[in-house]
DNA sequence: TTGTGTTTTTGGAACGTTCCAATAAAGATC
DNA sequence: GATCTTTATTGGAACGTTCCAAAAACACAA
């Protein structure tokens, strides 16, 4: 029943204008008389009409789909879960809905969505890639003119805009606060040295050992899977080193959880007998035992810039790439061993 | 450039066949000729086709845009985004997009969501209701004869499809374990009375109550917000009593971390010296201090199903309403005092 | 050859909106 | 009263697809 749909001539007979007026206000036009305004939205709500924006999209140029496409490499993460929401927020309040979809790290099923967005008309994309994303992935949207925003990761060759967070500055802030705590043996554990990131990360590393007058010792550099797993792994082997390190920083918070896990299992306890810095700050380093010390990250701030950068693309017409770096900053917790001090205070806004 | 769009009628053209053999290529209709199918779709690839899906439906009933629209009230929360993975799996397997949107539990943010999706033509609906959601929220969209799944929340006197978890159940198994462990006097902490969720799993914890001969005392029963602080505020209640409980089963794991805080507030170690049963066993009652016991419930299954029955919906064409209750499990760790045994296999499917 | 059946292909006419150029109505100015 | 502005309104032509009825092409038997 009711099955019918109703259209704008509908609206427009029943209100006696004709089909151009109502459409005029539809769109808020102010060419239109304020009683007739008025006569014609009451009877579009009486009738229960609902626009459409696929017909309105047909006929316009096609680029003000007011949809925005967000694709996240993982929404289990409560990371990208943030971001996303970060991202929701200031795509709805600017009158945009957003299409979102999560990738699980698979490049195909990543192909897939950015495909089926595109064929939806998005005016704009959000995409934090999955691992192995390739320039060549984007090159078509950015042909099309569509604008592209990528998150978390860098897409190295892609002229896209782009906002990261500061991997060097969290890594050279963590190695500088074990230094001040008397560490010399500093380890950095996790992650793949293929990624972007990993070599951000490892650069701030090295450069805070160097400013510190410390001898480089590449055997201290230790990656493995960017996961619990393996920073189970990747502390075991920093422990079976001739000379073992007395602390060490992790490429992520999941590192760290492992890195505590293989810890315990050698009879060494964590924030105690070893100092660990972890990355991201995800929800479980506050609640964890001990106490996660971790690199900040605020990722519905990083989604709502996101999402900033990527409406001023669309609303500027020209697609001017950009490239924002988020900072960081450190969270002293108890892992790393320092003196137990109030925690500092909810964080700002990244930058 | 190559900002024009190539259209149907630009392949047609260039494969020398007309826009309607085009068409019938792009439905992969079994019409038409092998060697002119290779052709076009030659064309389209070297072209760089994308399809217009807009247009396409428009001249279709408009039912079947391959949109299904995913609304829930707390993405943030690691079980909505569980759910939504789960929803995205069986979505996007089927040739469907999906549309998330968060309503941060906000009525007026879900209607704009859910106006905002009907005018993009979503082929069905999946909603995790925001608290306070009536059924005239949803009539529209059934009325339209659009296919809507509730999920985590009944919608009362909504006719449409839902799936939720079994709380009776799920309270009813809760405390039976607490009274096979000794336990005579049992609070039930936390959770909104106006809400069916409390109600049901009020329901299951009197009925247990009462099958295990114990008075029940209604004094006992201390609601709260559903939140940490409304835990530590509910625990404080009851220890406040004159004939203090010495276990609790409380309303989600949230409250439970609170009642947590509350007893160590008050010298008490949870479980050792108290027992707490949470529910829903988000990610960190695995990991926290102690680990907590509680109530699991699949929620990346729960989204595959309602996935399901939508999309069983949408393509039986009339929706006719399901309600499915989804199977849920307990999970004995250390809050409830047990004496440790090896942890239950991972949940096998729910249902 | 014609007839009959099967397989392929094809022009329009929709779908619901926006845009454009043009018109109508109403005031303002001479 | 005629002309010019300003303010409101309007019919048709798009937009890119699918659907329909019908035509063309082909195959085979009579």
């Amino acid at each position: 029943m009711g099955n019918v749909r109703v259209t704008v001539v509908d609206i427009a007979k029943a209100a006696g204008v004709s089909k151009s007026t109502v459409s005029l206000v539809l769109q808020g036009s102010p060419l239109v008389n304020e009683a007739t305004r008025a006569k014609v939205t009451a009877v579009m709500r009486e009738l229960g009409y609902v626009y459409n924006r696929g017909a309105a999209n047909l006929r316009q140029s096609g680029a003000n789909s007011k949809i925005i496409g967000v694709v996240v490499n993982d929404l289990t993460n409560g990371f990208f879960a943030e971001l996303a929401v970060g991202v929701d927020m200031v795509v709805q309040s600017a009158g945009f809905v957003q299409f979102l979809a999560n990738t699980s790290e698979n490049l195909d099923r990543q192909r897939e969505v950015i495909a089926s967005m595109r064929e939806h008309g998005i005016s704009g994309l959000i995409v934090s890639p999955a691992r192995g994303t390739k320039a060549s992935d984007l090159k078509p949207l950015v042909a099309a003119g569509i604008p592209v925003v990528v998150a978390v990761r860098q897409v190295p060759g892609a002229k896209v805009s782009s906002i990261v967070s500061d991997n060097h500055d969290g890594l050279f802030a963590a190695v500088r606060h074990l230094v001040a705590l008397g560490h010399r043996r500093i380890a950095f554990l996790g992650g793949f040295r293929d990624t972007a990131v990993f070599m951000e990360r490892l650069q701030g590393y090295r450069d805070a050992m160097a400013g510190c007058d410390l001898t480089p010792d590449e055997a201290l550099v230790i990656d493995a899977g960017p996961s619990r797993a393996g920073g189970f792994d990747a502390i075991g082997r920093a422990l079976a080193l001739a000379d073992p390190p007395t602390a060490a920083v992790c490429f992520n918070d999941a590192v760290a959880f492992g890195a505590c896990d293989g810890l315990r299992a050698a009879g060494i306890e964590p924030g105690k007998n070893f100092a660990l810095i972890g990355f991201d700050d995800v929800i479980e380093a506050k609640t964890a035992v001990p106490a996660l010390t971790t690199i900040s990250v605020d990722p519905q701030g990083m989604g709502r810039r996101a999402a900033q950068l990527l409406l001023k693309q669309i609303s500027a017409g020209k697609p001017e790439a950009e490239a924002i770096v988020a900072s960081v900053r450190l969270v002293v917790r108890e892992s790393c061993g320092a003196p137990a001090r109030p925690e500092t205070a909810q964080a700002p806004q990244a930058g």
